[in-house]
DNA sequence: TATACTGATGTCAGAAGCTGACATCAGGGG
DNA sequence: CCCCTGATGTCAGCTTCTGACATCAGTATA
């Protein structure tokens, strides 16, 4: 992050990277199958515990509150790393191979969403679609909590994003 | 298309896409950005497609209404290219690369249509909120369309995806 | 204690994607 | 007939990423 924060994330080069850590450009792609995936790599523990989330809520929760139970289970784990975040995202929002993989990690999110909402024993396609309200939820809600000059916590932006969306999809 | 069919993708060389249109390597990269690029070519006339629609619909539309508008435009234009997209879309799902660069286009497509919701006055939030939606709308709607044994047409696909929508949004 | 195994790392060579700089060439306008 | 422009070719080179093989440290096991 020192790297692609100081140089650009296309000027630092892996052998760079490498090399910082005082190691071979041959043992970085040992444990990071892309450039890129650096950035991205503890994004399947929070997938882990969002897809534990869902299959934990309540039998009777309907699709979406089900879908909804993963992103009220991360709000906390965010909490203490809103500097971190915000210095993360500036680097993935400068960079569009960047935030191409970012989306990648939202999509394969999605559909280990959609897959536990079926669990539950929902419709393919209200699990899909559950699965992407939430994901655009998401995606909103943090990008409001990075930059609130009030600093309300994630939780609160999540649910201000719900309501939006029902309202939305009501109209 | 040939070649990344025949070989697959990742076989598939520039050099060997280039030999076969008569071009040089050099060429071919001055045409398309990207190895992957050769397969979105078209999206952006799509994309603006879409954008006009969004524009066109009535001023009293919801947002959402205003976005599925987008969709409806674009329907009938997939009508006749069924299998050429049979044929594209089993080639990007062979392959991750491409599956995020489709992501990428949808993800800058989200972004249009919320800007030109924004230009009828809808807020931000909910701007963003009814694209994305519409955008779930869509791949779900494409999804179906593509495998649909009755052949049923994709504004069939598109309502029946939206109805499903909204009585998740609303459970 | 010696040996074998295992996992992480290093070394090396090389393919493929992609870029910059410069040359060439065809067609259109003055 | 000349000049300009846009598209293409040529070439050299960097960087990402991979396969094959070597090394080495720690651990289990005889």
């Amino acid at each position: 992050m020192d790297l692609y924060g100081g140089r650009g994330y296309e000027q630092t080069t892996v052998a760079e990277i490498a090399k910082r850590a005082g190691l071979t450009e041959r043992t970085f792609f040992r444990h990071f199958s892309d450039k890129r995936e650096v950035l991205f790599a503890g994004s399947h523990e929070l997938e882990q515990a969002m897809v534990a989330a869902v299959e934990e809520a309540p039998a009777d929760a309907s699709p979406l509150a089900a879908a909804m139970a993963a992103l009220e289970r991360i709000a906390e784990f965010f909490a203490e790393r809103r500097p971190h975040s915000r210095r993360r995202q500036a680097i993935i929002n400068a960079n569009p191979e960047l935030q191409e993989r970012e989306r990648n990690k939202l999509a394969s999110l999605s559909v280990s969403l959609a897959y536990a909402l079926r669990e539950r024993g929902v419709s393919e396609s209200r699990a899909i679609l559950a699965a992407e309200m939430a994901i655009a939820i998401f995606k909103l809600a943090f990008e409001r909590w990075l930059e609130d000059a009030k600093q309300r916590d994630m939780l609160y932006h999540v649910r201000s994003a719900l309501k939006d969306l029902k309202s939305v999809a009501l109209s």
